[in-house]
RNA sequence: GGAUGGUUGGCUGAGAGGUCUAAAGCAGCGGACUUGAAAUCCGCCGUACCGCAAGGUACCGCAGGUUCGAAUCCUGCACCAUCCGCCA
C-alpha cells in the first residue's frame, strides 16, 4: 500500500509506475473518492464537535432548558447518521481502491510485458556439454528409482510426486548445506507456519488479488506458497527495534501452490509442483532506499554463491516491469541451466518492496528521533527443493545413467555418486 | 465440541454511564544536584486524520446496538488463557 499523501502529490509518477507494470488502476477515481472522504470526514468532525459541546452543557441543564437541549440534540443526530452512512460507503470504496494501487518500479527496471523481456545482467559458467545425448530429470530419476511420478499422480493427482532413497538424501543434503551457508551470512533460521490467516496474505500483497492461486481451508485459513507470508506477518501490528541491526530471517516451510491457469505448462517432473519445501530469506530494515538496494544485492548474491557452491551454470536477470508483482520495486531472478530443455529455468527471486508490505501489515519502528516509521522489507529465495534437483540431476548426469554428487553436497549425502537401486 | 476467565498507551495495570483531557508505576526524554555516574528532586512523554495555525475529531480487541452522552450497558465475531471431552 502506498501513502495516500504520496499518491495525491505524485499522481503522475504513480500512474506511470502502474503503466510500466502493465497494471490497470484508476488513480483519478481514487483521488475523487479521496476528496469525498475528506469532505465527509470534515463535515462529520464538525458535527461531532458540536455534539460534544452540547453534551457537556447537558450535564448541568435543568427543567425546560434541558428539554430544549434534548430536542436540539435529536436534530443534530439525524443529520449525522446520514453523513456517517455516506462516509462508510466511501471508505469501503477507498480501501478497495487503495489495495489495488501498485508500488512504483525502480528506474533501473526495464520495460517489457513478460519474463521474455527480462534483462540478463550476469552469466556464470558455461552451459554443460555432454559427449552423449543428455536425458531429462524425469527419465534419469525414474530409472534410478529415486523419484516416482506415476504413483505420484495416482496418489496425489496432477503434479504429484514421490522422492525415494537417494532422492531424499539429496534433497536433505541441499537443506543442510543451505542452513549452513545462509546462517553464516548472518540470517536467523526459523521454521514457520504454512497454514496462515487471511490478514497475513493481505499484508504481504498476495490478496485480495490472487485468491485463485491459493488453497483455502474450510476454517478460512490459506496454505502459503512461500515462507515469506508467515515470516513477514511475524511482527504484524508490532513496533520493532531496528536501532542495532536489520531483521534477517532464514525461514523454512512447506509451500503450496495451486498453479491455476498454468495447466499446460511444465506438465512433467519437478519444475512446477503443487507442494514443495523452501528456505527463504526475509529482511526488515530501516526506511532508507540505499539500505534496501544494498540488502537486495546482498540477498541475491547470497543465493548466487549457494548455486556456485553447487557448481551449476546460471544467469541472473533483472525482471521487466510487466513481470513485477503489485508490491515489488525491483526483482532479480536467478535461472539455472537445464540441459534437458536446453535453457535456463528460474530457481530464485529476490525482491524489495520499500514500505509497501509493512504499511499493510502495520509493522513500525522508531527512528533516531523517536518517530514511528514503516520499515522496508525484502525477500529472496534461498533455495527450493525439489526444483533444485532438476538442475543437479541433469547437469551431473553420466553416460551410464548415474549421477555425480556435487562436491559441496558429498559430506551431507555420504557418497559421491548416485547409482540408484538398479 | 463444551465451560469459564480475559483483551486498556512502549511495558505493568487502575477503570463499573457525564470531571477519561485514561490513574499510578516502570521505561524513555529534558533539567537541577554531582569532578563523572548512581541515587534523589523538577518537568515532559500515545497514535492517526483535518487545519498555515489556534484548534478539532477518532481510537480502550473488531463490528453493530441502547443513550442527549459509552473504555464502562447489550448483541455478534475474532483472538488469548485455563479446564473438561475427543484424538494422537
Amino acid at each position: 500500500m502506498l501513502d495516500i499523501h504520496f499518491i495525491r502529490e505524485n499522481a503522475d509518477i504513480v500512474k506511470a509506475g502502474a503503466e510500466k507494470k502493465h497494471i490497470n488502476v484508476d488513480i483519478d477515481q481514487l483521488l475523487a473518492v479521496d476528496d469525498k472522504r475528506k469532505a465527509l470526514r470534515f463535515e462529520l468532525d464538525t458535527k461531532k464537535a458540536e455534539q460534544n459541546r452540547r453534551s457537556s452543557e447537558m450535564r448541568r441543564a435543568q427543567g425546560a432548558e434541558r428539554e430544549k437541549l434534548l430536542e436540539a440534540m435529536r436534530h443534530l443526530k439525524s443529520g449525522m447518521a446520514e453523513i456517517d452512512a455516506a462516509l462508510k460507503t466511501v471508505m469501503e470504496e477507498w480501501q478497495k481502491l487503495m489495495l489495488t494501487v501498485p508500488n512504483i518500479p525502480d528506474i533501473s527496471v526495464p520495460d517489457g510485458d513478460s519474463d521474455a523481456d527480462n534483462l540478463e545482467v550476469k552469466r556464470w559458467g558455461e552451459p554443460t556439454t555432454f559427449a552423449f545425448a543428455p536425458k531429462d530429470h524425469v527419465e534419469i530419476m525414474t530409472a534410478l528409482g529415486i523419484a516416482d511420478f506415476e504413483r505420484g499422480a495416482k496418489v496425489a493427482g496432477f503434479r504429484g510426486y514421490f522422492l525415494k532413497g537417494d532422492g531424499v538424501l539429496l534433497a536433505n543434503a541441499v537443506w543442510q548445506l543451505a542452513l549452513k551457508h545462509f546462517s553464516l551470512k548472518g540470517l536467523e533460521p526459523m521454521s514457520v507456519p504454512s497454514l496462515v490467516r487471511r490478514e497475513a496474505f493481505l499484508g504481504t500483497g498476495y490478496l485480495p488479488q490472487g485468491e485463485e492461486d491459493l488453497y483455502k481451508t474450510q476454517d478460512g485459513e490459506y496454505l502459503a506458497g512461500t515462507a515469506e507470508v508467515a515470516s513477514m506477518a511475524y511482527y504484524m501490528n508490532e513496533i520493532i527495534d531496528l536501532s542495532a541491526d536489520s531483521v534477517r530471517f532464514l525461514s523454512f516451510s512447506p509451500c503450496f501452490r495451486r498453479e491455476a491457469g498454468a495447466h499446460g505448462k511444465d506438465v512433467r517432473g519437478l519444475i512446477r509442483v503443487h507442494e514443495f519445501f523452501k528456505w527463504e530469506q526475509v529482511t526488515l530494515c530501516k526506511a532508507e532506499h540505499d539500505e534496501s538496494v544494498r540488502l537486495h544485492e546482498q540477498l541475491n548474491r547470497n543465493t548466487e554463491e549457494f548455486i556456485e557452491l553447487l557448481e551449476i551454470p546460471y544467469r541472473t536477470v533483472v525482471n521487466c516491469g510487466g513481470d513485477l508483482g503489485l508490491g515489488q520495486v525491483k526483482k532479480y531472478d536467478i535461472e539455472l541451466w537445464v540441459p534437458g530443455e536446453g535453457t535456463y529455468r528460474e530457481i530464485s527471486s529476490a525482491s524489495y518492496f520499500h514500505d509497501f508490505q509493512t504499511r499493510r501489515l502495520n509493522i513500525r519502528y522508531r527512528d533516531g528521533e523517536g518517530n514511528l516509521k514503516f520499515p522496508h522489507s525484502l525477500n529472496s529465495t534461498a533455495i527450493p527443493t525439489p526444483r533444485i534437483l532438476v538442475s543437479i540431476i541433469e547437469n551431473y548426469q553420466q553416460p551410464d545413467g548415474t549421477v555425480t554428487v556435487p562436491k559441496a553436497l558429498v559430506p551431507y549425502v555420504g557418497k559421491d555418486r548416485i547409482e540408484g537401486v538398479r
